[in-house]
DNA sequence: TCTGAATGGATACAGTCGTATCCTAACGCG
DNA sequence: CGCGTTAGGATACGACTGTATCCATTCAGA
């Protein structure tokens, strides 16, 4: 393996190892070392394919925000045919909440990231914008779901839309601590799903 | 100054300027040095009266447990005379989202540590446990409420404090993070109260 | 076949970290 | 008045950090 190496490759191992770290050990474990270690590489080829550790920091962070967004696509997606906007809603919602094993950690390695964004600049500096987009979206559907009599006229679609997303991030928080399992939390947002949209149309309750 | 020293005055101002570190630059820049410098006091001193690093950070977390309880038993206890239970909520809620500077450095803080929590066993040993107190005295507040009249019996108390703090929980990130100014989030806060109790009762809407 | 770029192993450097030790000054108490 | 405890200044230690450098391979292209 001496020469011709795929670079985009090899970045895309060392970022995973970043990931894998960081949402086990925590972010100020991730060291150039640590990274190599997970990698099972040697520090010079860490060194080699990211010039910083900052330029590290935001390929991981990248990449954290692509699965997020992939995750999120591809439940919405599941919903195909005619799915009700409150299908949809539980799709996109139950995306946020961390389920199995791997959005466990990509949970934990996003809450380092926005924490340390918090006080850190050079982080703040990257983005931290995709759940706005969210937001935007969500509320434009809920909306057209408002005219369409699916709600009743008294809700506002952008504050709904806003708590829900809050809703989902502290239940995501009480899930990562253990407080509650992903059920419990995926219970408390199809309770507020249902006075939202009036009692589950029947088949789709899990 | 030589010899009699109040201890305990002594081990504040340290923890003070933990708090006052972690609030502004992030746990991560939390060092004895750093303690000792924003303390304005030597390296030595803050080993005198900390035996340890964990030690130092324990004192914090406890601190910043503390000053939370506070926050949330004044304001509660603001609303004295014959509180409705609405107002109850709305004070507790309040005071958990960071409205002034002081309780957002708190909070920051307080993310931190909740966010180190999370993958260094060091501090999840050490308590993390005021929400579940929360929790459980709002259940009661509101199943008594409930069996009153004041709300309406499809509700489910346990699941509906659940809901709100998660959401106050998120609120705050957002809130941290500036997405969001504090009126805003208060604002949610208070549309879902107007949901759950009815809407508010004429005086106390702001 | 020769050469030069690509790849990565080994090691070094200057800082910072938590912690430990040495030593001096100042006071309460006998 | 002296003595021992208390309070802290100064310095050092080993570990770890990000980054830089030196050097040996290995292969593609002339």
């Amino acid at each position: 393996m001496p020469k011709q190496v795929d670079h985009d490759e090899r970045r895309r191992r060392l970022t995973e190892a970043l990931l894998r770290i960081a949402g086990t050990r925590g972010l100020q474990a991730v060291s150039m070392r640590e990274i190599a270690a997970e990698a099972g590489v040697s520090l010079r080829v860490v060194q080699y394919y990211f010039t910083n550790k900052q330029a590290l920091l935001d390929s991981g962070l990248a990449e954290l925000g692509s699965r997020m967004d992939r995750r999120v696509r591809q439940r919405a997606a599941a919903t195909t045919g005619g799915p009700s906007t409150r299908d949809l809603f539980a799709a996109v919602l139950g995306a946020i909440l961390p389920s199995d094993e791997q959005s466990r950690l990509d949970s934990l390695a996003w809450t380092a990231y926005y924490t340390a964004a918090l006080t850190d600049p050079a982080l703040a500096a990257t983005g931290l914008t995709l759940p706005n987009a969210l937001e935007d979206f969500l509320t434009t559907r809920l909306a057209t779901a408002q005219q369409a009599g699916d709600i009743t006229p008294d809700r506002d679609p952008r504050t709904e839309v806003a708590a829900l997303l809050a809703l989902a991030n502290g239940l995501t928080s009480s899930v990562l601590s253990r407080q509650r399992s992903h059920e419990a939390a995926a219970a408390i947002v199809g309770y507020h799903l249902d006075r939202l949209f009036g009692p589950a149309a029947a088949p789709p309750h899990r």
